[in-house]
DNA sequence: TACGATGTCTATATAACGTATACTCGCTCT
DNA sequence: AGAGCGAGTATACGTTATATAGACATCGTA
């Protein structure tokens, strides 16, 4: 940053030597201190600025000469997350399995980076490392007697799925956080004001009874429930029209 | 807004008469102005002033009198679009079909107001209509056995669902719409990049071939075929455990 | 060793946003 | 008639992203 300082003579001796300059920053630096930022602070805390001053004595505007924009940043960090997702070379045996775990692998990193589900509708899906994990869903479908344009539904359908558990636990973690995240108490309050909204409407019996004693599965376990449900739908469309052998 | 002229007498002739004060805005039409923005304009386009100006001759800080703040106009624009969705007195005799319809009439009140979806998920779901609808689901499911929990659950699959695919119809348009909605040929190049990308990567050959040939269910099959697949799975749950009569 | 060229980063400026604060002014009620 | 209130305005501030222009170290070449 280093401005200079306005009224004040500077001599040299009360500057410090300056830092080395030509420090070349790159592409891959600034995605990954975006995402740092992204992760640890929330997406909102996420700007030119932030992501600058993460990369140590930076002005926002050195960014732009790698980025050309902050959409720009973003599609590389969708796709830098994308990465993250392990991808087998080909698809194994057992098509389910596959994309099952795909699914799980894929909720993980949502896990890690809470700010793809937010982000990954914004954009284009056309990073490399998200179009190979689409083959990939394609490839295991159509090899099971899918066409292209019914595995792409499919996949769409199961995406939809992950990014949508995503968003919500995102979202209430968020939530917790900005009500107060450690305080159990808060959180309790939080939760008797939407019971007492709903007491107050009078007509919402089972709504009511939920906020007073809130229970269920984990959200792991509905995203497995969920993804199950899904599966098992393909799996229906897939056997009626593949009598053909594997 | 009738800003003073800067530099430059005004006589009183020179100004028409003053519009009449005390207009008394309200919420309802503040709320109606915003949903207005959002719907022509786009999400982006819903600012203070672009809701002020359609009001009328106000300024963005005259709102503020009525909404607070932005997310409390956000939280009104929300509940008022969930009211847009009909709402049976009480469940029918078939929770299938009830399930259906309400995901139906949500669905085409997204359609109606695409910025519903992306909105969502920033806000707690706490709206007299958004509750009223959920109580909607638990009496249909729990009517059926499911304990309330578990409705809860099915529920909020059934909603990722719905939010999911508005959400993935509207980044589409709106794509298409940033980059030429009315030229198909702008669309069409759009797609041959894509297309153009894939083919690059050299691994992706369902992918590749796809873009060559886009095809497939449009977004509405897409939708009740994944809306199918959850109801189906929610009503192997519901005949496990409801052994007893309705 | 001197010197442009190049490439990297900084400084500055702009337009738009949400919104706090302080005001103006007309209506209404006494 | 005059006080008070309530509706809307004016202005200002701190943030954004980003265009534009300039500073300056390093490098290739002489």
């Amino acid at each position: 940053m280093r401005k200079s300082t306005p009224g004040g003579i500077d001599l040299i001796w009360t500057q410090p030597p300056p830092p080395p300059r030509q420090r070349a920053l790159g592409r891959d630096e600034i995605v990954t201190a975006a995402i740092g930022v992204a992760d640890e602070s929330g997406l909102d805390a996420m700007t030119m600025k932030a992501v600058a001053a993460r990369l140590g004595d930076y002005t926002p505007m050195a960014l732009y000469r790698y980025v050309h924009n902050k959409d720009g940043l973003v599609d590389l960090m969708l796709d830098a997350a994308a990465a993250e997702i392990p991808l087998p070379a080909q698809p194994g045996p057992d098509w389910r399995e596959d994309l099952r775990t795909l699914a799980m692998d894929s909720r993980r990193m949502i896990g890690r980076h809470p700010w793809f589900a937010r982000l990954v509708h914004t954009r284009p899906p056309a990073g490399p490392h998200m179009m190979r994990r689409l083959e990939f869903m394609l490839a295991v479908l159509t090899r099971r007697g899918a066409t292209v344009a019914a595995a792409m539904t499919y996949a769409a359908l199961i995406d939809r799925h992950i990014t949508g558990s995503g968003l919500q636990e995102a979202e209430e973690a968020r939530i917790e956080r900005r009500y107060g995240l450690d305080d159990s108490a808060k959180l309790f309050a939080a939760l008797a004001t939407l019971h007492e909204l709903a007491a107050a409407d009078g007509g919402l019996p089972h709504l009511t009874g939920w906020f007073a004693q809130p229970s269920g599965p984990t959200p792991a376990e509905q995203f497995t429930l969920g993804l199950g449900f899904l599966l098992d739908g393909i799996a229906g469309r897939l056997s009626s029209h593949a009598a053909d052998g594997v």
